[in-house]
RNA sequence: GUGCCCGUAGCUCAGCUGGAUAGAGCGUUGGACUCCGACUCCAAAGGUCGAAGGUUCGAAUCCUUUCGGGCACGCCA
């Protein structure tokens, strides 16, 4: 039984209301010195007529003391718990001790999937700045997922389909060079394509070859295929290498092509259950009675939509994996977009439209504006990578001049640096891009969190740590049972950051660990001289490594041993 | 015009299922390395929580209105 679950029975028998709801009730006293538990009596007032102050007092006199607490203290209108040091350092420290680099996961999922689109990147289009949330928003929640018993489904839904994949292949018919593209990747695609864009303006007969092209693409045609095919590889041969740099992996690659013969049964099926409503020459799905505008399903050409395709790809993933739920990592301007076609969904009659959820998050700009490929003010993610790797290396050459494998731990930290900018702040928030924000390590970063890690470890290695039994009535005094409060809120902060699908309440989590730890370490000395003292010290080092490490892998970014 | 989101210290942000003196980091100023990693730690200064009403014993948090900013609003994705 936990320190709260004891509290809130404790006052249960007292208060004759349930212990659940009591709990519910618990705070965090604002100071440390106050206690770790606080329990306000304004609700008690109406209910019993009695001054919260007084109910307090009374409260703190009779009630039976819990395991664990050291003592009731009535403040004001509220009685204030105070743990037990030693109880708590012991209670928080075996379960990191026992979990190990499973502390702060739990079973929870059951094995249940769940479904994560993310990234989803553009074939033969740059993969830049702007996609670093969505990358690795979605590979944070993968992994929070998996820690907490499910089973996350990762995948990349290409933007693989189009009419101007038949423009591609025009533009490269006439301008490309097989060899050329080969070495120079997708920027060389880019190049073609933008130069096609040009040409359209004085040969407008362009658009119709593309269009034919594109025909050719949907019919299967032989040529037009393999030219798709090898554009998407020479895009997912580039995207691939940053996934590698950022340790990203995906379960599937089903993207817009593969849905391309799945949309025939949604519109079907949307038409045999009276939903559909011919407007406009389209086929649209009204919503006005849900104060939304009308879910186009087909063009006035017969044409499907991105709204179309979303439903097919929803219906083919509950399908295939029977997900808990599916998570859709996308940019907050889609908003209506998901609202919409969840909607449709809801209407389709099929129960787990619920479980489909938009994890929105805001947009990323330039100093001077929005990012377009067409103005060319557009960062590409691997000058970012390597600009923030190279930063991370002179500094390394400076403060660990000695270090071996500098450039691999450059990246780990470069990388990490930039990871940890996205996973810091709660999702829905702007980002302006700008170079000084990206490359600052000081203050509450990445490298900050790191440093802490590699610290420790360099601790330990120095103590030639080896676990063993602690006395845990040494970590009693403010700092190390602030750095153990820290540690113990963890595992809550886990689950809350997968119910509300927000990384960053890991990072912070994280952060109060470190900050903790590192005023423990200035405070106190590890090495101390007397044995228990040393071992205890060693232990909450320990302790706070192994976590950070747990967090750090949660959120995507590596925990280097030295840097 | 309508809908959604945001507005908290000079800057970037936590806090928002209502609760005790509104917290961090950056930046500024000052301080701490004979000692386990100073990419660290400590201290100071800095706030009408956009504004106005309302609900409440109690509001940054809930409701209404309003101002400022972002996004979206039928055949793009």
């Amino acid at each position: 039984m936990d320190f709260k679950t004891a509290i809130a029975s404790a006052l249960a028998a007292q208060c004759s209301l349930p212990a659940e709801e009591l709990a519910g009730w618990l705070e965090t006293p604002p100071s440390p010195d106050m206690g770790d538990y606080a329990f306000p009596c304004f609700k008690l007032a109406k209910t019993l007529r009695k001054a919260p102050n007084a109910i307090a007092e009374e409260l703190a006199e009779t009630l039976a003391l819990p395991e664990g607490v050291s003592s009731v203290e009535a403040k004001g209108a509220y009685v204030n718990f105070t743990l037990d040091k030693a109880a708590q350092a012991k209670a928080v420290l075996e379960r990191v001790f026992s979990q190990k680099e499973r502390y702060g996961g739990s079973d929870m999922g059951d094995g249940r999937n769940v479904c994560i689109d993310y990234s989803s990147v553009n074939i033969a289009k740059p993969f830049h700045i702007g996609h670093l949330p969505t990358t690795v928003i979605g590979n944070s929640l993968y992994r929070i997922y998996n820690h907490l018993g499910f089973h996350s489904v990762g995948i990349n839904h290409l933007g693989d389909w189009g009419t101007q994949f038949g423009k591609m292949i025009v533009a490269y018919k006439l301008w490309g060079d097989r060899d050329t593209i080969e070495e120079g990747g997708v920027d060389e695609l880019v190049k073609i394509y933008v130069r096609f864009h040009q040409e359209v303006e004085t040969d407008p007969s362009l658009d119709d070859q593309a269009r034919a092209w594109f025909k050719r693409i949907e019919d299967g045609d032989p040529e037009a295929m393999e030219l798709f095919e090898w554009f998407k590889a020479i895009t997912l041969t580039e995207v691939e290498q940053v996934y590698d740099i950022l340790g990203i992996r995906f379960d599937s690659y089903a993207g817009e092509s593969f849905y391309n013969d799945k949309m025939g049964r949604v519109v079907d099926e949307l038409r045999e259950k009276g939903l559909l409503k011919l407007d406009q020459g389209a086929q649209i799905v009204d919503l006005s009675e849900y104060k939304m505008p009308p879910c186009i399903i087909l063009r006035s050409d017969g044409a499907t939509l991105y709204a179309t395709r979303d439903i097919a790809a929803a219906l083919y993933r509950k399908d295939t994996y029977d997900f808990a739920k599916c998570l859709y990592v996308v940019a907050y301007q889609q908003d209506l977009h998901f609202r919409q076609w969840f909607k449709v969904v809801e209407l389709m009659g099929y129960p787990w439209s619920k479980d489909l959820v938009h994890v929105s998050f805001g947009m990323v700009s330039g100093t001077e504006g929005a990012f377009s490929t067409r103005k060319g003010n557009m960062v590409k993610l691997r000058d970012v990578l390597r600009a923030a790797c190279d930063k991370t290396y002179e500094i390394i050459c400076e403060k660990s001049p000695d270090l071996e494998n500098k450039r691999a731990v450059a990246q780990q930290v470069g990388v990490g640096a930039l990871v940890w900018n996205n996973l810091y702040n709660g999702r829905i928030k702007d980002v302006v891009f700008d170079w000084n924000t990206v490359l600052n390590f000081d203050g509450e970063t990445g490298p900050y969190v790191q440093y802490t890690h590699a610290r420790a470890c360099s601790v330990l290695r120095k103590a030639e740590y080896k676990p063993g039994d602690v006395d845990y009535s040494i970590l009693t005094d403010a700092e190390s049972a602030a750095a153990i409060t820290a540690i113990g809120a963890f595992p809550d902060a886990v689950r809350e950051a997968m119910e509300k699908n927000e990384p960053y309440l890991v990072s912070r989590a994280v952060i109060a660990i470190c900050a903790a730890f590192n005023k423990f370490y200035f405070e106190q000395r590890i090495m101390a001289d007397t044995p228990d003292v040393r071992a205890a010290r060693l232990a909450l080092t320990d302790a706070t490594r192994s976590v950070i490490k747990t967090g750090l892998g949660l959120l995507g970014i590596a925990a280097p041993e030295r840097m």
